[in-house]
DNA sequence: GAACCCGCAATGTAGCCGCAATCTTCGCCG
DNA sequence: CGGCGAAGATTGCGGCTACATTGCGGGTTC
């Protein structure tokens, strides 16, 4: 789950940010209308936590910039102010939601979660593949009922795989699952988890295989 | 357990507030409909407590509007009014429950755990791992019937730990269900509450594992 | 006033994970 | 069909970080 969070108060941003990795998300952050806007030129997010007050201008200014660039990811407003007329006024301006500070991040990473869910209200929590079970919300695996204990990056990839069983996933998605623009990567460290995934999965006799395709991505799938 | 209260005379409100967190229970107040409606929209709560003499109107008045924003967390109106007809009335309006000033804590208290115990009124209030029994209504344990005293803090961590036993259950979800909104917590009081269960569970033989999860949570089960 | 929670900090430790070196596989082109 | 280059797979190593444990002290309760 990638998040940028527009904030320019940095004390603010700096404990949200720890907050929300703790629930093993992306966070990326900018500090004005103008930097949001590179950022989402630069990565695709799953969600936006936008603050209205910005040093240049009220942030709600960016919600419509975005929809005319064909960039619909869902819009979470924070603010201080939490009056009805100012609800209103950031639902109107097309946003999906609104948090009043000061708020318990538990509250607002649900929120976040019901945002995502919306699109595919379908989509379970829970995903089996071969005789892997993943649960998605709590991260955590078991092969037929026992339990599969896996470190937290390797985690983060097999979800995504998981999520797209069956399909490709390129590269480049799985390295955004895993790193935040911030978190530099400047190996093959990708790869490795990919290995030891294999050899755990394998060892678990999960009975689920993940091809490598040359030059785009991964692909998961039962054995 | 969290308890949203709503009342707008202050030394009733805290009286109340100490003697429910004796029951374990974390309590946030409002002192107005207002202030309510913020706080809701701010947290999960598991049950509200409605005064109706409140400085902005009738506290009924809430309940109609948290139905419309899709929320039903249970409510019982408290209020010096005991009449019939206006017993009627608030049950009508939505209202779960009713109590009339004075009461006794321990009666509301029970009506609290009936309405909250209403919509899964199936789920079962002990449960068991290892020789450990624990009875997540009104938090004791005992292994092998042999009481066994635990400290607050250390015993909302079990139960929290109890009700996913066999999954993972993430650190922040850990934080989230011993601490209530005001409390901060700035240091890693959660691993010390860990350690001390570990050991105050193996010295009484309760058969039961901690595993620690490196980067995600926790996860219990039996030796 | 004694006992006990409980948060904090200091210390030790385990294991994750990034890096790089090496080996393998695949695609491309003549 | 064979060789070459690049991408991927695997594995050991080491730094770093999260976690485990314990003592201490302030605060609260009985």
């Amino acid at each position: 789950m990638r998040i940028l969070l527009v904030e320019d108060e940095a004390e603010m941003a700096a404990a949200l940010s720890a907050a929300l990795r703790k629930y093993d998300m992306a966070v990326d952050r900018a500090a004005s209308i103008s930097e949001a806007e590179e950022l989402v030129a630069l990565a695709v997010f799953d969600a936006i936590l936008l603050d209205r007050q910005l040093p240049d201008g009220d942030g709600l200014c960016l919600i419509p910039r975005l929809r005319k660039r064909g960039i619909h990811t869902p819009v979470i407003i924070l603010t201080a102010k939490g009056t009805l007329p100012d609800r209103i006024s950031g639902l109107d301006a097309g946003a999906d939601d609104y948090m009043a500070k000061p708020f318990a991040v538990e509250e607002l990473v649900a929120r976040l979660r019901a945002v995502l869910r919306r699109p595919a209200d379908l989509k379970p929590d829970m995903v089996r593949l071969g005789r892997l079970n993943l649960n998605l919300d709590h991260l955590d695996a078991d092969v037929e009922g026992r339990p599969l204990r896996l470190p937290r990056r390797e985690l983060l990839v097999l979800a995504t795989l998981m999520r797209r069983m069956g399909r490709t996933v390129v590269r480049a998605t799985l390295e955004a699952a895993v790193y935040a623009l911030d978190e530099e990567i400047q190996s093959n460290a990708l790869d490795t988890h990919i290995s030891r995934l294999r050899r755990k999965l394998s060892e678990a006799g999960a009975g689920v295989e993940i091809h490598g395709i040359r030059g785009i991505g991964y692909l998961m799938k039962g054995a």
